[in-house]
DNA sequence: CAGAAGAGTCCC
DNA sequence: GGACTCTTCTGT
């Protein structure tokens, strides 16, 4: 009986490639195990096991495989579910996914080694310039990579040079596996066991009567190992003896100690629960009772409770009851918050069953954590990650917890598989048949519609933990201060105000202003106005190269107008101002205060970030000026006043979500303000004071939010009424990407009539040397999303096939929001 | 008429 | 995605 696997290569292509196995293997490999292939000529990947079957291929002969890599499955059954739920609701390919999902070390990959051929003398004349090079080279190393050729020859394609050379058989090549995957090993010594005897021990000793270093450090062995009774680390030893290494080594090589090394984790938390979980106050409690209640009904609920409501606490008697049963929970954040407080809190209630999971983990650390989740080890019962921890082998999940659900950083967009880490996560958890517990001070719309449709449950806390009153917010008119000249650069005399006054009580300040996006935004410097898009309810984009104002959703395009179009006057001004500036500006105003700024360019460093936190925490910083970064879960305790630089700017982003996105940011900082008991301030500076969301930020009014801008998706067909796929065309040569991007928009016009905009050029048309096109598809309700997707592929399909079109870059972003 | 850069093809 | 091959371009 013939034998074949069916394999997921870690590249983006549609196909599982078919190998032929032995009956041998057919017995030993399981779905989820990975096996070395070769693939094309000479290349050897990673391959994961699909699954195993009987069925010979017909139209081309399978290839054995090389080699099997693991003794048993690294992934499970549900993941691969749920791997094939995300390739086939974001349009991707398992190998998309399979490589998003597995760590690096996972995936090897063969390399080239070339080596002399030492059958052959060659002479040195035969060889041409290059080829001598290479074969000189060879003198010295016994092997060489590629890439060393590359480096060696300075210059790209080195292939024409193997050639040659194999050609006159002065070379060998050879395709080398590597296990990238090394554990940490930590060197241990014992006292070698002829020892034991304590006559023998005696006369040891006696005999390094004359090496009293050497002595030293046996009797410092015995004292260490008798107070910890554990094996005995070089490092600690040579430590506690003040020996150096030398001294250890003469002594192993003496054969007195014996050396062993033990394989040690690098993940994970070391020490011991240290504190119990708090208990919780009414409010709290409540919705403990009420999450519990609607889990009942529905598989997902939406905790929305005010910023500092202790939510947190809330999630951590769910785990606890959870992990009692032996469960694993994944809580998920936005990678940004996981750098701070929160981990050290979840570590103090759990101790050494947490793990944490982000991107700034190295491959090592990774690849031991999978085992851990996998194994369902305690230590790795409760993982505490970012959007990329929803593709661990979760062995059984117990409950799914998204924090800051609202937040956009959930969703990836490049590269492929651009999925939403909230939504996959609920998949994930309904594959286990387990709860899901989205949480935020400010839901996103979609979530919140979801509760409206009934298809989650809601629970509320609507009171600050020990009843901290919410802070106050004020919106300050700076349309008006700049004609009463009320003004200092950016800061008004209510700010100024204010300021001075916190800090003369000792208090401390944030300054959040947000500098997204590139293309400038026009704005009237007297009223305010930006001229808006007709058709969508978003601002309008600058354009310098065709001195145009346009809108990127819908194509809608109109010439600069050289007045405003509210009230007339000349003075437009098309561009914002950064942290930097009130940085700058803060410390005029303030000389004799500490003031900092926190954003994209202050925390690049590794440790950039915990640096500035950490100086505000200890009130070495008075005034922090921040983009949206001070958001994230951070919980200072002395800020009694927030100020909000600008609110236009957000408010006027070319987006559809730009309302919703504001409110919740600002909700967000203006949470930081007043976290213990004294009551927080917050001032909004705006041009623009009478501004839906603004009144409602400063009534914080969730609700009336909700509705209004409800009612503008359903307006205008936006999401979460209407879904949206965008498809993006990518060429270096601008035509092409025109042409294509006007085929494929007609051809998808066939199919969905006019619920197709564009194409459209993006704000930044060329990147990296790319020019890029943009179509967007609204997808109505009632509009099955499958036979959508279906239809999109057949249009792929047959666009690629197009000569012309096959070099252009497609890509399909589904939910690209 | 090289030699190299660019486009096209297929991988089991 | 990338190794390999076929095609076109550039310059003496």
């Amino acid at each position: 009986m013939l034998h074949y696997i069916d394999v997921i290569l870690p590249i983006p292509l549609e196909k599982l490639f078919t190998y032929s196995i032995t009956t041998a293997e057919s017995e030993f490999l399981k779905p989820g195990m990975r096996v070395a292939v070769p693939f094309g000529k000479s290349k050897i990947y990673t391959g994961l096991v699909f699954n195993i079957h009987q069925q010979k291929p017909v139209a081309y002969d399978a290839k054995e495989i090389h080699q099997i890599l693991d003794e048993a499955p690294i992934t499970t059954a549900n993941q691969l579910k749920h791997w094939q739920w995300i390739a086939q609701y974001y349009m991707c390919t398992l190998g998309d996914v399979l490589r998003a999902a597995l760590p690096n070390s996972f995936l090897l990959e063969s390399e080239t080694i070339i080596t002399k051929n030492l059958d052959k003398t060659i002479n040195d004349e035969d060889l041409k310039d290059e080829e001598f090079l290479v074969y000189e080279a060879l003198h010295h190393q016994s092997s060489l990579k590629i890439q060393d050729l590359i480096s060696i020859l300075d210059k790209k394609n080195v292939f024409p040079v193997i050639n040659a050379l194999l050609d006159k058989d002065a070379i060998v090549l050879q395709e080398e596996v590597y296990e990238k995957y090394k554990p940490k090993l930590v060197r241990y010594v014992k006292l070698n066991p002829r020892y034991s005897d304590p006559a023998k021990l005696q006369s040891l000793l006696e005999e390094l009567s004359r090496a009293p270093k050497q002595r030293d450090v046996i009797m410092t062995l015995f004292s260490i190992s008798a107070q910890t009774k554990k094996p005995v680390k070089v490092s600690d030893l040579s430590e506690a003896s003040e020996a150096s290494s030398t001294i250890i080594k003469t002594l192993i090589d003496k054969e007195v100690f014996e050396e062993y090394y033990i394989q040690e984790d690098r993940v994970g938390y070391s020490g011991d629960a240290n504190e119990d979980s708090k208990t919780l106050n009414n409010h709290q409690e409540k919705a403990l009772t009420e999450i519990k209640h609607t889990f009942e009904q529905h598989n997902i609920t939406l905790l929305h409770g005010v910023t500092s409501s202790g939510k947190t606490e809330v999630y951590v008697k769910l785990i606890e009851d959870v992990i009692a049963t032996g469960k694993q929970v994944l809580y998920l954040l936005p990678e940004i918050a996981l750098t701070t407080q929160l981990v050290t809190r979840l570590e103090n209630y759990f101790g050494g069953k947490v793990s944490v999971y982000h991107s700034k983990y190295s491959a090592h650390e990774r690849f031991e954590l999978w085992h851990n989740v996998l194994e369902n080890q305690p230590k790795a019962q409760i993982i505490l990650g970012a959007r990329s921890s929803i593709f661990l082998p979760y062995h059984d999940l117990g409950l799914v917890i998204v924090d800051e659900e609202h937040e956009t950083s959930f969703k990836q967009f490049d590269p492929a598989p651009r999925y939403h880490a909230r939504d996959a996560a609920i998949v994930l958890a309904s594959l286990f048949d387990s709860k899901t517990l989205l949480g935020s001070a400010t839901p996103s719309l979609e979530s919140y519609y979801n509760v409206q449709q009934g298809k989650y449950g809601l629970v509320e806390i609507t009171q600050r933990f020990n009843d901290v009153l919410m802070p106050d917010i004020e919106l300050v008119d700076i349309q008006d201060k700049h004609k009463r000249k009320r003004m200092n650069g950016h800061f008004s005399d209510r700010l100024i105000e204010e300021m001075t006054e916190a800090l003369k009580e000792g208090h401390q300040i944030i300054l959040f202003q947000n500098r997204r996006g590139f293309s400038p935004i026009v704005e009237c410097t007297t009223c305010g106005h930006a001229p808006q898009c007709s058709n969508c309810d978003v601002s309008l984009t600058y354009h310098q190269y065709k001195n145009e104002l346009r809108c990127h959703y819908c194509g809608y395009y109109t010439a600069m107008q050289k007045t405003c179009m509210a009230c007339g006057s000349v003075e437009l001004d098309n561009k914002g101002f950064g942290t930097e500036q009130v940085q700058e500006e803060a410390q005029v105003i303030f000389p004799e205060h500490k003031v900092a700024r926190m954003d994209l360019d202050t925390t690049r460093g590794k440790f950039g970030y915990e640096k500035i936190i950490r100086a505000f925490e200890e009130k070495e910083i008075d005034i922090l000026v921040g983009t949206q970064m001070l958001t994230k879960g951070l919980d200072f305790r002395n800020v009694k006043l927030v100020g909000i630089m600008n609110a236009d700017n957000m408010l006027n982003f070319p987006d559809f979500r730009a309302h919703e996105r504001s409110f919740q940011l600002m909700l967000q900082v203006s949470g930081r303000a007043g976290r213990t008991d004294e009551r927080g301030k917050v001032l909004i500076q705006t041009y623009n004071p009478h501004h839906r969301i603004l009144q409602q930020v400063s009534t914080n009014n969730y609700a009336e939010m909700y509705v209004e801008q409800i009612d503008e998706r359903h307006n205008f067909n936006y999401p979460p009424i209407y879904r949206l796929i965008k498809i993006t065309l990518k060429h270096r040569d601008f035509n092409k990407v025109n042409i294509g991007a006007e085929w494929y928009a007609t051809a998808l016009r066939q199919v969905f009539k006019n619920y197709i905009l564009g194409p459209e050029f993006p704000p930044v048309s060329r990147i990296r040397n790319q020019f890029h096109k943009n179509i967007l598809i609204k997808i109505p309700p009632q509009q099955s999303l499958g036979k959508t997707k279906k239809a999109i592929a057949k249009v792929n399909n047959s666009f690629l096939s197009i000569k012309d079109f096959r070099s252009v870059r497609v890509i399909l972003n589904i939910d690209n929001y």
